[in-house]
DNA sequence: ATGCAAATGCAAACCGTTTGCAAAAACAAT
DNA sequence: ATTGTTTTTGCAAACGGTTTGCATTTGCAT
């Protein structure tokens, strides 16, 4: 489509995986993103770029790409695995959980507290999972009350 | 823990639910153990001490417990669910990444700085989820470096 | 082009969980 | 205890998200 090369293709290209339409999709996909999407809603946008790709193919992609570590897969409350690419910067979760929107953020104040805690508990972290689920609290309490309820 | 009666009837009755044998024995059953087990465990440590007790009921047992605030489920990595019942104390999970042991722990420290990230966001927490995975790091290497093998 | 391994699409299988329904059990009133 | 009413149960079938077997297509090195 245009000059610059676009890195997915090296992202594949260095886990030794085939540079194929599906896979090249998908990956365009995710880092168009700034959402965390699901299977399904990576598969529906997906389908638009290409009708004949598969919802299988979406899995298998997803699988092969969190292995190679080019992506990261969230469990969020109960529902479907929901899927993001993986930044150079870690970050936690708040989920809004009427909305069910996603909000990133980072702390490493709280990310040293949780080395602290396993290594007196003696172990060493692999991964961390932090996710505030919240709601919205009414705006500013400190504006004038004549607003509207 | 102790010697006093056990109180699971109460719960029941609190949450307006009927006494039923199998609700009597997984209450018994989660109130025994301080592990966490998962809805197949319970069924098998159950279906032993009433053999004509279904999976079907342990499901609904256990949603009906947590949705009167008797338990707890947690979705650790991927696998099914798995449950614990709801003590006084609050706690977070070290699980352990090789054996699936969990170990319970807590930390005001972590927890003040979650509020104080959530407030800053704009959000109040509804709860939260923090789950270190990790593997347990080879004793004392502080120890003299003869032992081994 | 050619050949071979890797990746795909499809549909069927899978696993944890939920649900419809008729039978059984709990509780309240007698 | 015997009812009557309602909840709960067991079974089996359905479910939703995910995985998999297999024949076909594709990528890519030759």
């Amino acid at each position: 489509m245009d000059g610059t090369p676009p890195d997915y293709e090296c992202i594949l290209r260095d886990a030794g995986l085939r540079i194929t339409k599906p896979r090249r999709i998908i990956l365009e996909i995710l880092s168009e993103t700034d959402d965390h999407p699901d299977a399904a809603e990576i598969f529906r946008r997906a389908v638009q770029r290409d009708a004949r790709l598969s919802l299988a193919t979406v899995y298998r992609t997803m699988k092969v790409l969190e292995e190679s570590g080019a992506i990261q897969r969230h469990a969020f409350g109960d529902g479907p695995a929901r899927f993001e690419q993986i930044g150079e910067d870690h970050h936690d979760h708040l989920i809004d959980v009427d909305t069910g929107d996603v909000i990133e953020f980072t702390s490493s104040r709280i990310e040293a507290l949780q080395d602290e805690i396993a290594e007196r508990l003696g172990y060493q972290i692999v991964h961390h999972k932090l996710e505030l689920y919240g709601r919205k609290l009414r705006p500013q309490p400190q504006r004038r009350r004549k607003a509207k309820a």
